[in-house]
RNA sequence: GCGACCAUGGUGAAACGGUUAUCACAGCGGUUUGUGGUACCGCUAUUACGGGUUCGAUUCCCGUUGGUCGCCCCA
């Protein structure tokens, strides 16, 4: 018992300083140089979604698909790089995706170019591109994809993220504004995600031109007061007071004027609409006059999804939002088209799914596993291995592996019930082996009626 | 864009100025070449990168890169 391991250590020993030196001769130099070529890095911000997440991913693009297809929404796909016009024009200047975020660059034909921070506005030029404005109304959209921001990375928060969206043109109608929310809404059920919804109306242009200067000429009168990024917001983007997180400012609100209070009679009773809608299906929403959105473009209805119980991390806790976008396609230069639309967060929402542990549904396990030895074995296996797929009987292999017990432990580590056995003998013969993984027994059987002796053997 | 914290193998951790960087799990290979789940053995890290201090740095300092958190913004 003694003299073995000593046998052994020897040998080794001597392996282990002949195959380090082998190393340090032959691959320490292409090793050096790999290493100072640097090992690659991903762009800051930016991120692989790898295979063990790709369950959840899954989980939420099937959900948004299917509700997208049941509410007979179109699919459309727009492409990521857009004339960096586009957004300019429509999420608006002033704005800081526009102003710090947009990768904006001069392409090589010396055209301005950005890739998107958002989709609507190429869903807006589209619409208009493809005479939209002639089919049925409403056009409904939806897409999905990675959108843009050169903005600083956080938990939920990347460079490169991905959104899916859904855009209905050509109708004006308060209803589609609450169905937006109950689609919206539904989605987050089916996930299993508990979300609340906030609404706002921010009226039409016009009323907001009134109501600004009102805000703006109340913060002032107690600017003294306002911390400092306040201070800049009440010059550069006052709306954005109403959700500031200072507490100074957060007390100053009560006694604010309301954006509900300046809209116009339409305005009003569009919103009023939205509500009664949502009251009829009985969809909980939280009234805020505070929601203001980072965009240009909204008219009327505004709206974000939150996670309901967000302890914790205050931060990225919007799963989504979206609100009406009348004068967007005029905008662009179509003809004056109602339209609204709303758009989720993706990362966000795999993100939500992790921190509350919901699972995706799981797809049924393979049962039977492939094992072949030989290249004879593989020949054939390759015929047999596209049967049992035809006939929906799932089934894996692992051609990577050699040796027969490499492969009964893939076999095993599957939890599969039955392993077929392919050799060289039984190739001569015509047969296979089945082997029942928990008795272990095995019976060699016609190759020709494998697949059905596997299939009655699954159902027991 | 501003501020703070962090960075050890595929993963999770340990060491903390001092000889061959420790452990667990995963991975791969092996324990006689066609049989799994256990056991045993072996292999897998120039301690993110680049500089500096030091006789000596994973451990201290600076820079870079990346991550996380708060602000900002938003999805």
């Amino acid at each position: 018992m003694i003299m073995p391991p000593k046998k052994q250590e020897k040998p080794t020993k001597e392996k282990k300083d002949v195959k380090k030196d082998v190393k340090k001769d032959t691959s320490a130099e292409s090793e050096l140089i790999e290493k100072k070529i640097k090992t690659p890095e991903l762009l800051r911000g930016f991120k692989d979604i790898l295979p063990v997440d790709q369950g959840k991913w899954n989980f939420v693009r099937d959900s948004i698909r299917s509700l997208a297809e049941s509410y007979s929404y179109d699919r459309i796909d727009l492409p990521v790089l857009e004339k960096a016009d586009l957004f300019h024009k429509t999420i608006g200047k002033g704005t800081d995706i526009i102003d710090k975020e947009m990768y904006v660059f001069t392409d090589p034909s010396n055209r301005s170019v950005a890739m998107r921070p958002e989709a609507t506005a190429s869903a807006a030029r589209a619409y208009i591109n493809h005479g939209m404005l002639e089919q049925p109304q409403p056009v409904k959209l939806w897409y999905t994809g990675p959108m843009f921001r050169h903005d600083r990375p956080q938990a939920g928060r990347y460079r490169q993220f991905y959104q899916a969206g859904f855009e209905s043109f050509g109708a004006d109608e308060p209803i589609v504004d609450a169905q937006m929310i109950v689609m919206g809404l539904q989605i987050f059920k089916d996930l299993g995600l508990n979300v609340k919804v906030q609404i706002n109306s921010i009226g039409t242009a016009e009323s907001r031109s009134a109501y600004i200067p009102e805000l703006v000429a109340y913060f002032r009168s107690h600017r003294s007061k306002l911390c400092d990024e306040d201070k800049r917001r009440l010059q550069k983007n006052p709306l954005r007071l109403l959700d500031s997180k200072d507490e100074v400012a957060r007390g100053l609100l009560d006694g604010a004027p309301q954006i509900l209070d300046w809209l116009d009679d339409k305005s009003k009773e569009h919103f009023m609409k939205v509500i009664e809608f949502l009251d009829e299906v009985e969809i909980p929403y939280e009234l805020n006059p505070f929601l203001v959105r980072g965009l240009d473009y909204y008219t009327h209805t505004v709206f974000e999804f939150l996670l309901a119980d967000d302890e914790g991390t205050k931060a990225q806790n919007a799963l989504g939002g979206g609100g009406r976008y009348d004068g967007l396609v005029e905008l662009l230069g179509g003809r004056p088209t109602a339209a609204c639309g709303f758009a989720l967060g993706l990362e966000r929402m795999v993100r939500a799914l992790a921190k509350y542990d919901i699972n995706p549904p799981q797809f049924p396990e393979p049962k039977v596993f492939f094992a072949q030895l030989g290249d004879a074995a593989r020949r054939v296996g390759l015929g047999l291995f596209e049967e049992f797929r035809q006939v929906k009987v799932p089934i894996v292999e692992a051609a990577g592996k050699n040796a027969l017990k490499a492969q009964l432990e893939v076999a095993n580590k599957l939890g599969v019930k039955i392993t077929l056995i392919l050799g060289q003998k039984e190739v001569l013969d015509g047969t296979i082996i089945m082997r029942d993984m928990e008795s272990g027994a095995q019976e060699t059987v016609d190759v020709k009626k494998v697949i059905q002796l596997v299939q009655k053997h699954l159902e027991k």
